[in-house]
DNA sequence: CTATAAATGTTAACTAGTTAACATTTCATT
DNA sequence: AATGAAATGTTAACTAGTTAACATTTATAG
């Protein structure tokens, strides 16, 4: 458990304060040591989970083991929408991310709430669609951009995540093994194509920690490798 | 425009009939031409549409100008979701496949009605998490299965989606180039490596045909390709 | 200050995908 | 039956990723 660049981002796609106030009374509240299971890919639940404090990671294993990390969840963001509203099964496994207590909402209960609130029912639609968008963007990016640029969507991405947003130069400390984990890709690949970007003077690398030189310059150019060709 | 697999399929996520009645009278009638372009990737939009006929292919171009599908919406489904509710761009250039009607409602009038309505809040609720439980599979499954047991997944979509469920034996009328396409691999890799699924006697290959022997062997396969390994 | 752990750099051999090119098969039209 | 278009099979050269192995650098705990 490090305190890295995922710890400290207010993250897009969060219920807002109001909302979580509201659901409060309807909630339990379960609690998970460092590292605890909290569900397995596969199973069915029955209710909405909102991160209260500590984190949850979100990732499955491969056949041969290897672990992919699709998300850390942290306070103020849910999960297991669509096992509450469409009976799906749990696409990843969750695991608490430091001590972390969920709030645990069934789903007769939210039901009955969002029919009374429909500033409630509004809230989930604001952040189930903008997960649908976060999620539809990195299935576009992992076919459509080569990795320097997916490395830098990173960590733009991770960079706003954080306060010191004052300036063009931003310190992020994560180490390049954990970057690989998010991007799903070995550490070996981040090393050779990170250099690129060290090339073009946009980050500079160092233990533990990567700098972002010019947050701009790094942005302009990313826009220019996603351009879409004009249709005729 | 030809009348494959891709055509016959009632897709989860759509909208269901009610629904779709209820908004009737919300919205404006927009035709499109085959081919036609409905919108580009980026722009931004304030309705939020609906396919009332034809079909609607989501998709981007590569800088290279190669094209990746996304997925072909048909008469039921929406998008536009986060447009309207989070103020997201576009993730992907939408074009009419085949003449199309799409039935667009402005947010305002869309969010008036989901005051008055919880039911409606509630069924786009379910679709937007049932759409968000796809893309993350979908996801998934682009990091941990090895691309035979995704074309297997596929086809036990395609086929799901037709009418003829009554038998073990399934018939798809689809090209080996419309399949890679839609899994965003080259026809090279769909001839090579569907050759597996041939060998294991779970399909036979025909001319614009892929036939499904036996779809509960190749699901049972597919079930455990897909396995996560349990953790300690 | 030293030992150790964590993180990084780099090479080599491998794998799974790619494009390009061309032969063959199948179907539809005349 | 002949022709041409669409679909498929197959090879070869290439590319971008992989794992394994090892050297080096940096931080931290005694």
């Amino acid at each position: 458990m490090n305190n890295s660049a995922l710890l400290n981002h207010t993250s897009m796609g969060a219920l807002p304060a109001d909302c979580l106030a509201q659901l409060a009374p309807l909630q339990q509240v379960l609690r998970y040591l460092n590292g605890e299971t909290i569900h397995q890919r596969g199973e069915h639940g029955d209710g909405l989970s909102i991160v209260l404090s500590g984190g949850v990671k979100m990732g499955n294993y491969g056949q041969d083991g290897r672990y992919f990390l699709s998300k850390i969840l942290l306070p103020g963001e849910s999960f297991g929408e669509f096992v509450v509203f469409a009976g799906l099964p749990r696409t990843h496994t969750a695991e608490a991310f430091g001590d972390t207590e969920i709030g645990y909402i069934p789903r007769q209960r939210l039901t009955a709430e969002l029919e009374r609130s429909p500033l409630l029912a509004q809230q989930l639609l604001v952040s189930l669609s903008t997960r649908l968008h976060q999620s539809l963007e990195a299935l576009d990016d992992l076919k459509r951009l080569p990795l320097p640029a997916r490395i830098a969507k990173a960590l733009l991405i991770l960079s706003n995540n954080r306060q010191d947003q004052e300036n063009q130069r931003r310190c992020l400390p994560i180490s390049q093994e954990q970057l690989a984990a998010q991007l799903g890709v070995s550490r070996i690949s981040i090393s050779k194509n990170i250099k690129h970007l060290v090339a073009l003077n946009f980050i500079a690398l160092g233990y533990h920690q990567i700098t972002i030189v010019d947050y701009n310059d790094m942005s302009a150019w990313l826009e220019q490798q996603s351009q879409t060709r004009q249709l005729g």
